[in-house]
DNA sequence: ATTCTGGTTGCAATCCTTTGCAAAATCACT
DNA sequence: AGTGATTTTGCAAAGGATTGCAACCAGAAT
């Protein structure tokens, strides 16, 4: 609260630019330039010298400046693509889990984060991001409906990688869970604790979605006196309540199993049924996807298809510098893995 | 997995500035500028062939260069300062929260999020951060024991918004609870339902933490028959489990409430005590602090003091952007409720 | 004293866009 | 056709750091 500055403040001009420090020191903006650097080429004395007037006057570098000539920025881009369902938010639990996880990832190995907007409605979003020149590579998480435009960007900027489904023939390069058997897996613990009228909830228009509804179908392939009804939940965990409420609603007693594209969906069905006096599992079982840490906190337990998002998170950050550093780096397809809680 | 592009792929030569295009077009690289930027300065006729060019051409500015010359970058700064407790992970619950309300708020208003790095131990994070010259504010979320670095930057750099408590003669805008009297609404309840021997566990080296206790110390005042004990318990997720039980097994049979400095914590007491078989809350009752999604999802569900995370961010994010616009913005002194569920 | 060597430093071009200013082109009128 | 008023455009200087190349220096070797 006083205007005097502490004994060691820094003395008054503010250094704006490599070029006011030379000034000061003595020396050109190049030399300056090395010797923050540290390199080796400057006469230690005078880095020396130069490094404590950097410090003395809290001068850094101007980051803009120093990306634009380097051509490299340290920073990573993480998006998030809306195609449909553009009121999804960044909140949501899944996104965020594997967001926190990646971004432990990256900060360790000295990277900056920077999360995109996607404008919805935009075909270019990807391109504009990657042609931004701001970010040296970029990971996308989950593919929307936008497998083809990530196929597109795919093509010709190789630092890229993709969290969903590896389809063949697809160019980019994804870390996924096997999404397939994962849907398998769940159906599968249905009929084994004596469901027959199944549904699944959840909007399969972007392909790990998809993926996981053949597997229930995969599961139930070949059995006459088994039902599937498909119910287009969307993932937004806004609207989601309602739409669910309607649906079980609609379903009622057709049904005595629950595959839910996502734990987020799983847990609202549970709301849904615990206020409409449903017992899970003995009236209807549930049976989740993801194994998020929401997983083990409801009521009950939920049973739920686990991905591992701590090392898929770790496989898409090193595919990632693999490709930057200009390796081709391939598609990781993680094994999904049952667990059993006690909803199903 | 052709060679051959589409019928409708961008011609070949791939533009990778203005002035290539601004070749192309036949025109100078300032008239393109102004034609992508959309100025009215330029001839409609020639704008929209430009623009077309860019489009074919798949085309983007360079954001690096553009902002650089521009002073503005549309980006905000994200920072998790990790003065003690370096070893606090991203994926913290609490600041996973927050941040993704505030990275809804800031993407909905047009504006791109950086992560930043702290290096732990490196007394200039926040001057490294907020000189980088790529941010046109920053949002700090909490101040752990920085408060005087954060007031020595606050005082020349003006857009910057910080998550935390509001203390007297403090330079930096704060935006946050009043965690005193969170503290003693905590407190209060476990007075209220007949508890005497209370502990605090919580790390109070950072203010936020510091105010939560003095708010239980308020409730206690002039009680003679209740007594305190205070522990030290770290944020950090990981670490916090074997400390917390250690601390309970310590405190054994001479408490009977415990107030957690956040949810998290409490989770981990509920965890803890579960396997030592006391029963929550009649033998012991906990509160917790901060009403995270997992509160509801604890068994039993944790009494706990909410602050609202959403307004909060949407409070952060509007003081920022007054200072960004030059306006100084007051603080935000967010009201305490005190959420009564089954854990006291 | 001269040449060579190796270590330091400075110069100036480069990264790509934006923008104030001046020049050129257009149009409207006398 | 000539003048003035408007549009449009081009030029060139930022914005701040990096880096290849050349110049410089001191000391060592001849």
């Amino acid at each position: 609260m006083t205007e005097i500055p502490a004994a060691d403040a820094p003395p008054r001009p503010r250094i704006r630019n490599i070029t006011e420090l030379a000034r000061l020191a003595g020396v050109s903006p190049g030399t300056v330039s090395r010797a923050l650097a540290g390199k080796a080429l400057v006469n230690p004395v005078t880095r020396d010298r130069i490094q404590t007037l950097a410090r003395d006057h809290g001068f850094h570098l101007n980051q803009m400046a120093s990306r634009l000539r380097t051509q490299r920025s340290g920073v990573i881009g993480i998006v998030f693509p809306l195609g449909h369902e553009s009121r999804q938010h960044i909140s949501d639990p899944f996104f965020m889990t594997l967001f926190g996880y990646l971004a432990d990832e990256l900060t360790e190995s000295g990277h900056d984060i920077m999360l995109s907007r996607v404008i919805p409605g935009d075909a270019q979003w990807l391109d504009r991001i990657v042609d931004s020149g701001m970010l040296d590579g970029a990971l996308v998480i989950g593919q929307s409906d936008q497998s083809a435009v990530i196929d597109a960007v795919a093509a010709r900027y190789l630092p890229l990688v993709v969290w969903g489904s590896h389809r063949p023939g697809q160019i980019h390069c994804t870390v996924g869970v096997d999404n397939r058997l994962g849907g398998r897996l769940a159906a599968e613990r249905l009929l084994a604790i004596g469901k027959t009228r199944l549904a699944f909830l959840g909007e399969t228009r972007g392909p790990e979605i998809a993926d996981r509804l053949s597997g229930v179908r995969d599961a139930i392939h070949g059995r006459a006196n088994v039902t599937l009804a498909v119910m287009p939940t969307p993932l937004s965990s806004e609207a989601v309540a309602e739409q669910v409420a309607a649906q079980v609603a609609e379903l009622g007693d057709a049904i005595d199993g629950i595959v839910a594209a996502s734990d987020v969906i799983a847990m609202m069905v549970l709301r849904v049924l615990h206020e409409r006096g449903m017992r899970v599992p003995d009236q209807i079982a549930v049976v989740g996807f993801d194994d998020l840490p929401l997983a083990t906190r409801t009521v009950p337990q939920l049973t739920t298809v686990r991905q591992d998002i701590a090392s898929g998170a770790k496989a898409m950050v090193t595919a990632l510098m693999q490709r930057i550093a200009g390796h081709p780096a391939p598609a990781t397809i993680l094994q999904p893995e049952l667990v059993i809680r006690e909803s199903a």
